[in-house]
RNA sequence: GUGCCCGUAGCUCAGUUGGAUAGAGCGUUAGCUUGCGGAGCUAAAGGUCGUACGUUCGAAUCGUAUCGGGCAUACCA
């Protein structure tokens, strides 16, 4: 359809003398026709000519290989037969059919999920997890080297608070969970809060005393912040293998404290940034329209986020010299990262950058009203939403004996479609009916339609036909999903729409399901048989191909 | 106050960058049925695209105003 698309801007050019983009759109259903141009509605003003009659015009220079028709209010419809579809697959295919190299040679950075080492891994850090591994494997697809790194939220404080906080409730340390860590990280912070509302600071002065202990290479000190840490990493690492998740790198902020502080220093002596009368340091960013200057260093001398965040941006640029890098942090911190790109820009970082930001997870607050959902009002845990999807699927597939690792895959496969489902900017509501869903549009439903054709391509091994002249007439609807498949990846890549791969998943899966309908295969003819096994077979290539593009994995049997 | 995002079917959301009669899923109703894997398929009902102007052959989409909701707005990470 390329060359069909060259050879109308051609003779648009040659009639009217404009350069016009011809671009195709499919047809609505019950309208003739498969492909449809509205170059002649574009065009009609300045032929001074009706829509139609250019449209008109247009079709008597068009090649006899297709027909096409006017219709509407002067759309150019060009009606393809299935042989020829089956041509246009046939040439187009090969080992990497979806996949091009438009960013061949170009490095791309995606940091995710970036955990809080403090806590426990929540609903909050999902998102972040399946568009941050989403983005990676859409860039991948587009050519991209990309990679990944979790930026994880480690930086000092938590380690004061928890040690405090242990030692008060009097824990055993070889007993003691994430989940007790990050009870007394909640309990600490809100004990400290209070405290510093009544104008003291005991809580406070104990963990400024263990992170000095933890500095000056005190014992006790170092043992209990190894097993900490220990204990957090070990929660994460075992929660994103369920998920499917890895990371080639994890530096956290802690690992760019230093950097980061060296930098601001100097960039203060270079005058970029200046140094307020409390002895805090601000960046400027009047010249980019943000009037509200970005904090570099607190007034007592201590790091914070965009100190560690110049600190990591150097650090990239420096050792890995990408050519984009994306943050998938949720949407509460577009702000921030307009101040950090800028920043970015003012002294002179070459990347681009990119704030891949998606909407809250909320929830129904006791009075109905939606909210975003927070520790303060009982988040919930990741390991607990995993749990309680695996149970769901084994009580839904019971009759299927499943593996434990095709419970976790249809399980991830659930909750990782529903993350894509609308576009990233959209909140979610959190409902778990949803995000376990079987049917329907889900993940489920689309590894079902792969797990399906498996099976019958497994049944029909090593037969194999000459086509004959099947004319491929039942297979239109799935082959013209089919060759949507490369454009669709090509477009997906500069604003990282996985949610359109995920559309075009369901719409696949659901075309091969209407297709299944009326067009038997084992049954039929030796020449139809081979044909249609063909076409399967590259089906399902391509919705293996658009699922993995989200990270959501092919379970065996289901 | 200012900035950003959003408002589309009972609910949750799409809407190919301005195109044809605004579409899915869930839910509701009615069909199909021992199938190469029916967790599916077919159909029906359900809409003043928040509201009002404007731009033009044509607006859910662009502009202005307005109402409503969410988020952000330097020493929390």
């Amino acid at each position: 359809m390329e060359n069909l698309k060259n050879i109308i801007f051609e003779v648009v050019k040659k009639l009217y003398g404009v350069e016009v983009p011809v671009e195709f759109a499919p047809v609505p259903a019950e309208i003739e026709g498969d492909y449809s141009c509205n170059v002649a509605m574009r065009l009609a003003r300045a032929a001074g000519k009706a829509p139609h009659e250019v449209a008109s015009e247009i079709i008597a220079e068009l090649p006899a290989d297709y027909s096409y028709s006017v219709a509407g209010p002067g759309f150019i419809n060009i009606a393809v037969s299935g042989k020829a579809l089956y041509g246009q697959l046939a040439d187009a295919w090969n080992e990497t059919y979806g996949y091009n190299q438009s960013g061949a040679g170009k490095v791309a950075v995606s940091e995710f999920p970036s955990t809080n080492m403090a806590k426990p891994y929540s609903v909050g850090h999902l998102r972040p997890g399946t568009q941050g591994w989403a983005a990676k494997r859409i860039l991948e697809a587009n050519g991209w080297k990309v990679i990944t790194d979790n930026h994880l939220g480690d930086a000092g404080t938590p380690f004061g608070i928890w040690a405090t906080g242990f030692k008060r409730a009097g824990l055993d340390i070889d007993k003691v969970t994430i989940y007790d860590l990050g009870e007394l990280y909640i309990q600490m912070k809100a004990d400290m809060k209070a405290e510093a509302a009544a104008g003291e600071h005991a809580l406070a002065d104990a963990a400024q005393d263990w992170l000095l202990k933890l500095e000056s290479g005190d014992e006790e000190a170092r043992t209990l912040s190894e097993r900490f840490n220990k204990i957090s990493l070990d929660h994460i690492h075992s929660v994103m293998k369920r998920m499917n998740l890895s990371t080639d790198y994890e530096l956290g902020e802690s690992f760019f404290v230093e950097r980061g502080k060296a930098l601001v220093k100097q960039y203060l002596e270079a005058g970029v940034f200046t140094q307020n009368d409390d002895g805090s340091v601000i960046c400027p960013l009047d010249e980019f329209g943000i009037d509200v200057p970005m904090l570099m260093l607190k007034s007592n001398g201590a790091a914070l986020y965009a100190t560690t965040d110049l600190g990591c941006m150097d650090y990239r640029a420096k050792e890995w010299h990408p050519d984009k890098v994306i943050y998938a942090v949720g949407a509460e911190q577009k702000f921030y990262f307009e101040q950090l790109f800028a920043l970015a820009k003012k002294i002179g970082l070459p990347q681009e950058n990119m704030h891949l930001w998606f909407g809250t997870i909320d929830q129904i607050s006791p009075e109905g009203k939606r909210e975003k959902m927070s520790s303060r009002k009982g988040v919930v845990l990741l390991e607990a939403l995993l749990d309680d999807a695996e149970k769901r699927v084994r009580e839904n597939f019971a009759e299927a004996e499943l593996t434990d690792e095709d419970v976790r895959r249809i399980a991830t496969g659930a909750i990782k479609y529903s993350d894509f489902i609308a576009d990233r900017k959209t909140g979610i509501l959190y409902d778990p009916d949803k995000i376990f869903a079987l049917t329907g549009q889900s993940g489920p439903f689309c590894q079902y339609a792969c797990v399906r054709m498996r099976r019958i391509l497994e049944k029909n091994a090593g037969f194999e036909a000459e086509f004959g002249d099947y004319d491929f007439a039942a297979e239109k609807a799935v082959l013209l999903k089919l060759l949507e498949f490369p454009a669709l990846v090509a477009s997906v890549a500069d604003n990282l729409e996985a949610h359109k791969i995920a559309g075009y998943c369901f719409e696949l899966a659901q075309e091969m399901n209407r297709y299944y309908e009326n067009a038997p295969i084992s049954t039929a003819l030796d020449n139809v048989r081979a044909a249609r096994l063909w076409v399967v077979a590259r089906a399902m290539t391509v919705l293996e191909r658009g699922l993995d593009l989200l990270g959501i994995e092919i379970p065996d049997k289901m």
